[in-house]
DNA sequence: TGAGATATGTCAACATGGCTGACATAAAAA
DNA sequence: TTTTTATGTCAGCCATGTTGACATATCTCA
């Protein structure tokens, strides 16, 4: 053990509870925080080992993710929902275009705008992508019962900006973007 | 609407529902899935702002937060929480110590480890980051139902890597950092 | 029709926060 | 005394965000 190998003393506590204990609802609060945190970062890890073999980062699964799962998005759309300048866009859709996983189709409507589509190449990196985190996900909450589901779309809507919370709903729900 | 002025035509669909339909369970956890980034963008959306009037970053909030629960944690143990590289954690960590919100304190057992402590003005700084964050996320689980706080737990530990989910578990309960 | 607004692209420069590799020092441990 | 450990530091690279400025094509409206 490290406390055996290594015992502190007094001045050097590392415990949370040693200075001055919090009321339990208040430790309760920055225990959920803590593990959002670290589940977030498992969360993405899956993803990302698979995305480095291909020299791509996060930035360019965003972006396969949710082209794939709006064909046809314009950029404004997608710069829109990414929260991104277009300019760092920019780089990230290069990227996903000279490997050939995203083309772009001049608009037949509005010829200024540049509808966003998967190739087949593109479908498949969101595929394999999505398998880990989609399994990791899926187990968690089976793990956590029936009413996980749920709770957990509540509670993480609930932590959306008031303000964007339909915006967000309708998004995911599969609507149009805004 | 932007449907009203700006119709689109079938090739340019934007709806996720277009192509091919998904089954009901994957469409729900995708949704979810994006629940999860959007939710966590915002949550993180109050300290980043916070953090950006004073020139820090959300790394120099990690370390604040951290280093605030677990008084005279050690550089290695620091990292081992953060998971990054002490080139790294040296850049945060010296513009913290400028900044007097931290301070390093050799050990006495072991005179070559620097416990590191918040200042006064660390621990102010903590707090007011604290502050919005906490606010936010007891708000989301208040609306989320009694059940939430422990349904959410659960949750967010089985997204975590198994082989870490006891040593996590350990570390926000209070315990030793590994 | 012509002026202005809009959608997109691009260049250049900069900031943050990761990373690797190499090397230095002090102190503990063997 | 030798080796290992805990920490620090220099230098440079990479990914991904930012701002500002400007160009082009196209649409909209008076």
């Amino acid at each position: 053990m490290a406390d055996i190998k290594n015992p502190r003393s007094s001045d050097e506590k590392v415990a949370a509870s040693t200075s001055s204990p919090l009321p339990a609802d208040k430790e309760a609060l920055i225990q959920t925080i803590e593990l959002l945190f670290f589940a977030y970062r498992d969360f993405v890890s899956d993803p990302d080992a698979m995305l480095e073999a291909d020299g791509l980062g996060r930035a360019h699964h965003r972006v396969v993710h949710f082209v794939g799962r709006h064909p046809g998005i314009t950029v404004a759309e997608l710069l829109s929902i990414l929260r991104i300048t277009k300019q760092s866009l920019a780089r990230v859709l290069r990227d996903l275009i000279e490997r050939d996983h995203v083309e772009q189709k001049t608009g037949t409507r509005d010829r200024r705008q540049r509808h966003l589509h998967l190739t087949d190449s593109g479908i498949d990196l969101e595929r394999r992508l999505a398998v880990p985190q989609h399994a990791r996900v899926a187990r968690a909450l089976e793990e956590a019962g029936p009413e996980a589901t749920a709770t957990w779309r509540k509670i993480l809507l609930a932590l959306v900006n008031e303000e964007e919370r339909t915006a967000v709903e309708t998004l995911i729900t599969n609507g149009e973007v805004p």
